[in-house]
RNA sequence: GGGAGCUUAGCUCAGCUGGUUCAGAGCAUCUGCCUUACAAGCAGAGGGUCACUGGUUCGAACCCAGUAGCUCCCA
């Protein structure tokens, strides 16, 4: 096989990804062997890949192809949701292109055209997953809206019901007018907003004058139902006890007193409207005041507006603005900023509106939802997030579930003629429970709740009704890999997913759903901004993978991402990916170019045992980082693993002369290191790693001997001697070129090199590295200085170059000053903890050990520079 | 207004139990190299008052308190 000079991604992704999915590499049937299971974040079906995709599931295909190259029972499973809200948006948006009006539909017409933009559009992302490589069991692939799924969710809120835990009620909501649903507070986005106080005048009905109120919405005016004042404010003590006129309808109502109104806001007089404001609808309550609610579903003004009938509420805003102006009730107009809710789907400003919406009780789930959690039997990393859920679960509101929507399920309550309801999963059902209560009902009679359920009430279900753990508790998937291993999510839907979650685990299955919850960062950019479609700041994942290969996207994509942390992305993180597997591709051309020369000793071993430590080490390193899930430090170590010790040393020491042959024992060692790299590489950059797998340098493969499913290598022996000495021989390497660099000697010259004699280590053994790669003629051994001779020390040993040239005594006489002060003063230092009664009594004794061997080097280093000094006569 | 978190090199971030004169990595910058695996590269170098002020300690980037700035969550 011939070998490019550069790695080509394309050619290869597609390649290797068929052939594991034809394998059946990423398929899981329980068996025997440890499960190891993570259940995909549902992505949105309407969504399609953007950078908080490609980060979380980068991180959870490495989690999960590393669990499989350690012979576990790796199990992803992907799917997504059916996104209610966002999902309706796009198809009533598909059926205005065709000029078809949702309210021109019946519910089954609207939801065969949801279904078929489901079918059409709702694929993609996973699609795209696959670009990224990821390794999910693709026959598992499920939706939230399949009919098993859509079983639990009815099971379950059934089960509910009868619990007690869900009611009807009326609440104040956050209602968005242009999607017409509720949604929950997590939905609303709170943005500041130049807005406008206006001043309206009120006239006291006994003609004695006016009071002024301040207030955002002048809009609202006809819902008052009473004029509050604080009654300790004595401004308006004449106030009390009488009633006002609304302007502009002239509707009669009452002032009363309350200690709630702040009264150094605004005028101090607050106009309350129960209905539309969360906190004068409970002021109303607690003074028994009327609800007149003016607005309709769509955010227009309705009859009981009396005026402006029909028109939009900020349309209507401005409009009675003119209005109250004309008549002379508006005092004045300020500029003020506040916050709005947004809603995150839809962006229409959200209006609280009192309507009837069923509710899910949380108190008493959240309880153990929040124990697991502070026990520890479910991890949050990092851990910081684990105050926050703390605060939200004990500070938990119910959960309003029911949206006004056609695309979910169903909420199963039926209503008799009479206004009552019963919750039933069938029609036949509903008619026998209705008879109970009204004996004559016809079933024709029963109407079905319009509503469907929050798509979170499906997705809360996830990690259990994935398995089937709904319609069969007890099956063999849910048995064995339930609870599921790590979570991969971003910290915004703690809450509102995993906690529910949580509670959903404990509810139904009476454990965890779940061991760890890795929270990722929010992927921003540059400049801090979060990538959003609207900033159009967002790269398109699929063009960074056409230009840096999806490995290279990957790496790039961890470069920098430490758990909790937002990610400050940039290409150039991309291109770091791609320079890596790049070095990959030319170390491996550079080993595969070797000729063998049987004849030939090994005269390499030193470097083998080297790099065979240093690989032992870096791995107990990764596997440290990765029970921590420092995902980012894994790849660090790795990287440097591989470019610094394999690359930069290892290969440099063992690398025959150009055109000349290798040994058997170095090349095949060198193979056994390459195939050990590629696997531990494989998480990170699966495809160039199963590419180069198969190159006939490893010999014959099976078809199923693949990298994919290798198994990562185990721990062995550790030389730390030789790792320490090797480091040292590095240091003289480093220095000679450091000679060179500075007196600009070509790397192409040989130098002699000579250490002043009872060296620290024996230097022999590594004589041949240091004479390759330093370029050196021969390594001798010098009783006295060298004269002439550039000198440099590494540990406590003393090194010459002879040169040609005559050294500045001047210079080097102050070189060696510098450093002889920088001794000094670190032998000061050490002095002074060593003469320290307190330090000595209380330093842990390996501390005090490492500090009297700093002692007896910076002595021993000192002497030799008082002897280089003295024989420079300085 | 309440709570949580952050502040380390020009940039992005490590620094895990307080212990080498401990301040580290990558990118960027600078110098020298087209040395036949790799210029997507090689060999080197410079760059920091660990936000600020105090405290605890034999010893603090790390623990405590306060201050400033930023971010997020909740109202």
């Amino acid at each position: 096989m011939s070998i490019s000079k550069t790695y080509l991604p394309k050619e290869t992704e597609e390649k290797w990804y068929s052939y594991w999915l034809e394998h059946n590499f990423f398929k899981s049937v329980p068996d025997e062997r440890e499960p190891y299971t993570i259940v995909i974040p549902p992505p949105n079906v309407t969504g399609v890949l953007h950078m908080g995709h490609m980060l979380n599931n980068t991180i959870q295909d490495v989690l999960i192809r590393r669990a499989r190259m350690k012979g576990k029972n790796a199990c992803w499973v992907p799917g997504t949701d059916h996104a209610s809200i966002a999902t309706e948006a796009k198809v009533v948006a598909m059926l205005k292109e065709r000029g078809i009006s949702k309210k021109d539909l019946t519910r089954t017409e609207f939801l065969s055209y949801a279904w078929e933009w489901k079918e059409k559009y709702g694929g993609i992302i996973l699609e795209q997953l696959k670009k990224l490589g990821a390794s999910c069991d693709w026959d598992r692939t499920r939706f939230t809206m399949e009919d098993d799924l859509s079983e639990a969710v009815i099971d379950t809120f059934i089960h509910l019901y009868k619990k007690g835990q869900i009611y009807r009620g009326v609440r104040m909501v956050n209602w968005d007018p242009q999607g017409k649903t509720a949604v929950s507070d997590e939905e609303v986005i709170r943005k500041e907003v130049n807005q406008k106080l206006y001043y309206i005048r009120y006239n006291i009905n006994d003609g004695s004058g006016y009071l002024t109120v301040a207030t955002t919405r002048p809009e609202t005016i006809m819902a008052d139902a009473a004029i509050c004042v604080n009654p300790n404010d004595e401004r308006y003590l004449h106030l009390h006890g009488k009633t006002v006129l609304i302007p502009l309808i002239n509707r009669e109502i009452p002032v009363i007193l309350d200690e709630y109104v702040t009264m150094d806001f605004g005028t101090g007089c607050l106009k309350v409207t129960p209905a539309h404001d969360l906190n004068d609808y409970e002021l109303g309550q607690k003074h028994n005041l009327p609800v007149i609610d003016i607005l309709n579903d769509d955010g227009t003004l309705n009859e009981n507006a009396q005026i402006l009938i029909g028109e939009d509420r900020f349309a209507a805003r401005k409009k009675i603005a003119v209005l109250l102006e004309t008549d002379g009730y508006l005092d004045k107009v300020e500029d003020y900023k506040s916050q709005i809710g947004f809603s995150e789907r839809t962006d229409a400003v959200i209006e609280p509106k009192l309507s009837m919406q069923w509710f899910c009780k949380m108190e008493d789930m959240a309880k153990p939802a929040l124990d697991y959690v502070l026990k520890g039997d479910i991890k949050l990393i990092p851990d910081k997030f684990i105050n926050t859920y703390k605060y939200w679960m004990e500070n938990v509101k119910d959960w309003c579930i029911s949206r006004q929507l056609w695309w979910g399920q169903r909420i199963p309550a039926w209503y008799l003629p009479n206004g009552q309801f019963v919750i039933a999963k069938t029609l036949e059902e509903a008619f026998e429970a209705a008879k109970a209560i009204l004996p004559q009902v016809k079933a024709e009679e029963l109407r079905q709740d319009e509503d469907v359920l929050d798509t979170w009430f499906s997705s809360w279900l996830w990690p259990i009704s994935v398995f089937d753990g709904f319609k069969d508790p007890n099956n063999a998937d849910i048995n064995y890999y339930y609870p599921t291993n790590d979570l991969v999510t971003a910290p915004e839907i703690l809450f509102f997913w995993v906690a529910r979650m949580i509670m959903a685990g404990h509810e139904f299955r009476g454990e965890v759903p779940f061991k760890n919850v890795y929270l990722t960062g929010i992927v921003r950019d540059k400049i801090g901004r979060k990538m959003s479609k609207s900033l159009g700041n967002s790269p398109d994942p699929l063009d960074l993978i056409d230009k840096y290969g999806a490995d290279g996207v990957r790496v790039g994509m961890l470069r920098s991402s430490p758990a909790g942390n937002d990610l400050m992305f940039d290409e150039s993180h991309c291109e770091w990916g791609r320079n890596f597997f790049n070095k990959v591709w030319n170390a491996f051309r550079l080993v595969k170019g070797w000729e063998v020369d049987d004849q030939l000793a090994n005269t390499n071993e030193t470097s083998i045992k080297w790099f065979e430590s240093r690989f032992n080490e870096a791995l107990i390193e990764i596997e440290s980082n990765f029970a921590q899930y420092r995902i980012s430090e894994a790849l660090m170590t790795t990287y440097k693993l591989v470019w610094d010790d394999f690359c930069a040393w290892y290969l440099e020491m063992i690398k025959p002369v150009y055109e000349h042959p290798i040994d058997r024992e170095t090349l095949n060692s060198t193979i056994a290191f390459f195939e050990n790299i590629l696997k531990i590489l494989h998480p990170f950059m699966p495809f160039i790693t199963e590419e180069l797998w198969h190159d006939e340098l490893f010999g014959e493969r099976s078809a199923d001997d693949c990298c994919i499913v290798a198994l990562l290598p185990s721990n062995g022996q550790i030389n730390t001697q030789l790792l320490t000495e090797v480091e040292i021989v590095k240091q003289i390497i480093t220095q000679i070129r450091n000679v060179r660099n500075n007196k600009q000697i070509s790397p192409k010259e040989k130098l002699e090199l000579s250490v002043k004699e009872n060296p620290s280590v024996n230097y022999n053994n590594y004589e041949q590295i240091i004479k390759k790669l330093g370029n050196i003629g021969s390594l001798q051994t010098a009783k006295d200085k060298v004269a002439g001779a550039v000198s440099f020390m590494v540990t406590t040993d003393e090194f010459y170059i002879p040169l040609n040239e005559s050294i500045d005594p001047q210079a080097e006489c102050e070189r060696l000053q510098k450093e002889k002060e920088y001794l000094l003063g670190f032998l000061k230092s050490v002095n002074s903890k060593l003469g320290n009664e307190k330090f000595m009594a209380n330093a842990k004794p390996d501390v005090i050990e490492i500090e009297l061997k700093k002692k007896a080097d910076a002595e021993a280093k000192l002497k030799t520079l008082e002897e280089s000094l003295s024989a420079l006569a300085c």
